[in-house]
DNA sequence: TACATATTGGAGTGTACACTCAATTTCTGC
DNA sequence: GCAGAAATTGAGTGTACACTCCAATATGTA
């Protein structure tokens, strides 16, 4: 399973391919024709490195869901500007991983194994936007920061994909009104 | 083509079956199997009334899509807490339909085609949700009124994915944080 | 009641799919 | 450069699926 540096490779091309596929035709439309044909790879091969297509699959999946929190250095220090910033960037940016994500999202909803995975996701997300809301105005309840934290991701990712399905649609604009006047007039 | 009375019962029958199983297994997963063996009816009495498996779940996609805006006699009336209220109680409701809903936009993400569907109804609540604004607060520019409708709607999604992944999620308490302090006196 | 037409079930058809297999080539450590 | 293991190919396999067909039956009309 992947000892040669050929095999490596082979993998990485799988991956991208996957990767790919997923955030265009979502993860219900990927074939393992369209995967090994953009790959440039036979049947054969790729089952000598994947057990099946969604191993395959889940690997870009738990990618999807890791790429969404911008790089865990922050943790406990990054301002809410900083958060808001982060998630736009990586909705609106040209990685093909933020659709994955949102479609998740969506599967989720028929898909328990998938809406625990996501959910854990955003929790942890909606701990770090409240601490930071906690360190901007420390003055409020640490319930109180929690829903605000909440409520501006829930916002965030409904725009996302308004943003994701009308490319004309300006996401930064809406999610700096999230901020509040504080950390507004500080920008 | 439905011309007898047994005819149109039979064409209820198999557009609850697909309702059912639209929300229970998603649009990916409903199979004319599951749809005839549900309705309890033959393969040959489906294609005696639907054109295709799709003509039966675009049907119920459809009204999906309709469902998620409250009776239209409201519209230049209704407050932003009935909105909300309504919007609240669509989500969290025992209808199947807004798991279908939500599960519309995720599958827009890479389908042009239900995007455009679902971008067009998405606009039509903006609208709608900002007149309620304007009317609330009479005093702010109709754009500030969009972008705070748009703001709201997009929350208001999001708390929806995220209460039909966890049950225990109380959609209601955080909805109502997004209404403006007068309208919350007010209730 | 008799007729035309709608409705019904379900075996049968074609197709697209994920996955297997065995023969062949390529790789890497010694 | 040789041996053993990994990598590669693609034709072949089984299965699940949407959809067809038609003989049998039910429905509505005059």
């Amino acid at each position: 399973m992947a000892r040669y540096r050929v095999g490596l490779e082979t993998r990485e091309r799988i991956l991208a391919a996957t990767r790919r596929l997923l955030s265009e035709v979502g993860i219900e439309g990927v074939t393992l024709k369209a995967i090994t044909n953009q790959a440039r790879v036979g049947a054969g091969s790729f089952y000598n490195l994947f057990d099946s297509k969604d191993d395959a699959v889940f690997e870009v999946v738990r990618e999807a869901i890791e790429a969404v929190d911008p790089d865990p250095a922050g943790v406990g220090s990054d301002s809410l500007a900083d958060l808001v910033d982060a998630f736009v960037a990586f909705m609106t940016g040209s990685s093909p991983i933020a659709r994955i994500y949102l479609q998740l999202a969506g599967r989720g909803l028929t898909d328990p194994a998938i809406a625990a995975r996501v959910l854990r996701s955003h929790r942890r997300r909606v701990e770090r936007f409240a601490d930071a809301w906690q360190r901007e105005e420390p003055q409020i309840p640490p319930e109180e920061a929690e829903r605000r934290a909440e409520l501006m991701l829930a916002a965030l990712t409904g725009l996302g994909m308004t943003a994701l399905m009308d490319p004309s649609f300006d996401m930064r604009r809406h999610a700096v009104e999230l901020l509040p006047a504080s950390a507004t007039a500080a920008r």
